[in-house]
DNA sequence: GGAAATCGTGAACAGCGTTCAAAAACCATA
DNA sequence: TATGGTTTTTGAACGCTGTTCACGATTTCC
């Protein structure tokens, strides 16, 4: 009848998640997850270092499944024989879009997480999991036939990751989330449009002054 | 020799923000406040209705002061007669990641601030102080001739600076801060040259289908 | 100068994360 | 199965937190 060490950390992860999805990560309490799991508070501490520990977990498993959305957005593409660059940029901000929206509490928690203190350079298998994403983005750049090196298609496969998570979590710090997801979808749009024409025309990017001396 | 009103709640800012500069939100404690500002706890109720009042005041300070340096920015620029629309795009972002760069600590906290618990629509007078900074962009795309309506112009506006801020917030969650600034610089520029060309290119923005049915 | 209103105080309270001695459960071996 | 040793689980206890509020000091106003 005893759960296996592995079944209750599970356990404790879910509801962990529940409460932060629920509450913010200020809801996440040592005594509600021991009750609702039906162990001690020291039980915890025997499964987890400490209570960041169970969010970091918590943080984990959702960049895995952030991933696997992303993966299956373009998995479901190349099912259906789409090719087209900016479909599938589209397609990809979609799977973010939609799975912040799928967890409007412990998506924002997990960007928290790591601002609550200044950056104590930690070990960070997380940009490990972030990369993974960035990942998808480099691939579909590299198959769209832009006359760009390597370098510039690297860069621009970050820079076009880290303005769509700008764009979808500026607009859901504000308040209206049905009209600020039309707003969302604007700028996704926009971003994507431009992009590639700006890709497309060609030239150089090299480095230059920023301002005049 | 008793002090204003206004003048301690002032000093319980400045103490505030260097608490949360130096060691993040969870640094900024009732009693620490109080010793170092020569009052009692009791006192700062007095003048804010909780911690996170006094969070909420020293962030929008914060907000005020990045406002300035973008216009500031801005006023610099236009003094040297510089009215190209790039290198004034690169000036704010430049603007930008300076300020984040001169408050290491207090800037993600004021990012985490709002994600802590989930959006309760706050009367947020936030927003506002973000849109000062957005109208800023704003005026400087519409003083570049691109052949846009308004609204794509508004919407290129914050698509611009949603992008730049997730350039720059993604950017310093990761390590080495020398090593990132130099690939924040890269994307910002990429972002700022791509933006530019896909505008410039002309065209219609106007709404398609993501995906195929 | 005295009454009334305001302000400052810090002990007290409830709640939090975390610890750790003791109890319980487990397990291999005789 | 009985036994001894090892591991796991427990929850009371500790120190720290934000917040309150009766009380005394101070200011304000007529």
């Amino acid at each position: 009848m005893a759960l296996d060490r592995e079944e209750t950390s599970e356990r404790v992860l879910a509801i962990a998640e529940a409460l932060i999805n629920e509450g913010g990560m200020d809801n996440l309490k040592a005594r509600t997850i021991a009750e609702q799991a039906g162990i001690s508070v020291g039980s915890i501490y025997n499964l987890f270092a400490d209570l960041d520990g169970v969010h970091r977990a918590v943080n984990m498993r959702l960049l895995d499944r952030l991933g696997a959305a992303g993966a299956a957005a373009m998995a479901d593409l190349a099912r259906r024989d789409v090719t087209d660059v900016r479909q599938r940029l589209l397609a990809l901000a979609g799977a973010y879009i939609g799975f912040v929206e799928a967890h409007p509490g412990s998506w924002p928690a997990l960007l928290a997480f790591n601002r609550r203190r200044p950056v104590l350079s930690e070990p960070d298998a997380y940009e490990a999991r972030l990369d993974q994403l960035f990942e998808i983005i480099a691939a579909v750049l590299a198959e769209g036939d832009f006359d760009i090196d390597e370098d510039t298609r690297r860069t621009a496969a970050r820079t076009l990751w880290s303005s769509v998570h700008g764009i979808v979590t500026s607009g859901y710090a504000a308040r209206s989330l049905r009209r600020q997801a039309d707003e969302i979808e604007r700028q996704v749009e926009l971003l994507v449009a431009v992009f590639i024409r700006g890709l497309e025309r060609g030239g150089t990017f090299a480095h230059a002054e920023t301002t005049a001396p």
